[in-house]
DNA sequence: ATACTGTGTTTCAATATATGAACCGCTTGG
DNA sequence: CCAAGCGGTTCATATATTGAAACACAGTAT
């Protein structure tokens, strides 16, 4: 392994929960000597990726970063990344597939790549509110999304979209858990009759859901095969647009295949 | 130089001028050996700090910044950063600075930091509006923030708020003309009568301001070396909060302390 | 067809660079 | 008052970096 890249690893020291580090303790942490360390730091820091307060001399992310991701964005923004991560998935599966993501309290569609396969397809606008409570995208937002959003949506009315709605706390509660094992979900006609939902989470900060990646999939064209087929382009797409997104995944999360149920 | 820095360099090579680069054009533009370049450029990628395109071969920024600059933000916020900033500017210069910021087509103040030392001084509420061509931090937003806003200002009325508020568009123009070369603008009495205001450009994107940072002195106090000092602190601080907000200057700015008019 | 010029990538001996144990000065706490 | 922790420095040793040359490939002009 070359250096620079043990170099660049040492950022991945600082943490939300430790955002300051002192050398000996980002040494200790990444089994380098001392002496190792101080160069490192010293190199980051003389770029801005890090940089060392004069008093208590802890370490922490420097301005480096927020210049190169402005740059980033500037030339190839989240959406468009987005999009591409989607074109590549929905190519694999021949099914829709789309994007939503957390206003406040809402889940708005932002991106929907059409597959062009079949004749017969869902479509869906962008900009559409999702109900939170009825569609696969709006159960994994409220499993991994922020703690109060749960909260919100129960104390709130759970309408009806179509006979299958969850509209029974309780068993609105017993998804919600079930999503947070599986790190999926997949909704059955909850919204429109006869469309299947799958989604997975796309994560912002570490812990929270920022939205979701989802495919819909006309109900009489949905196999195991497909099923996997889906739950694996999802399982990539959620990776690369949370990637995409600057964010990171919550150390125990793992997309499981098999369901456990 | 150690070798983790030569690599962090390359970075630099990316603008949104050229914002994906080949191996042969980066190793020139750097004075480094093709096969180097290469090495330099797979440990970037290999943290994600740059992506290539399978097709095109073609590298750019990648999403490692953004994950760091998420993680900076929630650690450090760029307010706090700035303000931070202002108050090491304060001590040393003994005068109220503030931070405005320019949103849409308004400029509004956002960070106040008071002297404690003189008894008599400017105080400014957080989230005031300050009128563009009223104040020096306005002067300095027309000058060097986006190209729409001053045509925009001069279609619009130039309110009067003092007898030396600037109401002519012509004799307008002359200053931001002026404090195009300068760097800086000195506003005096234009907004509150006995009020001096300097202010110097925040810059977000290359080339485009995106705020300033302002230092209001009452009349009386104003002189040749408070002067000299005050613009000392906006240089620095125009520097160091542009660098907080990940932004970079135009490669012609200079603040120039002597006034060449 | 053929030679030319530009890619990106690989190899390997020469050498410049990174490494780590020991040490220093300093602060903290028992 | 000593011991243990910290951040930072030193320097001989060892290891990782370097760059010329050669490679395969793709256009382009001869």
């Amino acid at each position: 392994m070359g250096t620079a890249l043990k170099v660049l690893k040492l950022l991945d020291s600082f943490s939300l929960q430790q955002p300051e580090l002192g050398l000996s303790q980002i040494a200790r942490m990444n089994q380098i000597n001392k002496a190792t360390a101080l160069r490192y730091l010293t190199n980051l820091a003389d770029y801005g990726m890090v940089e060392q307060d004069p008093q208590s001399k802890l370490y922490s992310i420097g301005t480096a970063p927020l210049r190169l991701a402005n740059l980033r964005e500037a030339a190839k923004p989240r959406l468009t990344a987005a999009r591409i991560v989607m074109k590549a998935q929905v190519l694999k599966v021949h099914e829709t597939m789309h994007m939503s993501l957390l206003k406040s309290d809402q889940l708005q569609t932002t991106l929907v790549e059409e597959t062009q396969a079949h004749s017969v397809r869902i479509s869906i606008g962008t900009s559409e509110i999702l109900p939170l409570h009825a569609t696969a995208s709006g159960i994994v937002s409220l499993a991994f999304g922020p703690r109060n959003l749960l909260q919100h949506v129960l104390d709130g009315s759970l309408p009806t979209y179509s006979e299958h709605t969850l509209t029974n706390p309780d068993r609105l509660m017993d998804l919600v858990d079930e999503t947070l094992h599986k790190g999926w979900c997949e909704s059955v006609s909850g919204y429109e009759t006869g469309v299947h939902g799958f989604a997975a989470p796309i994560f912002g900060e570490e812990q929270t859901a920022i939205g979701a990646i989802a495919c819909v999939i006309p109900q009489p064209r949905v196999t195991s095969d497909l099923r996997s087929a889906v739950l694996d382009a999802l399982s990539i797409a959620s990776k690369e647009i949370t990637s995409v997104y600057g964010g990171q995944f919550p150390a125990n999360y793992r997309l499981n295949q098999l369901q456990t149920s």
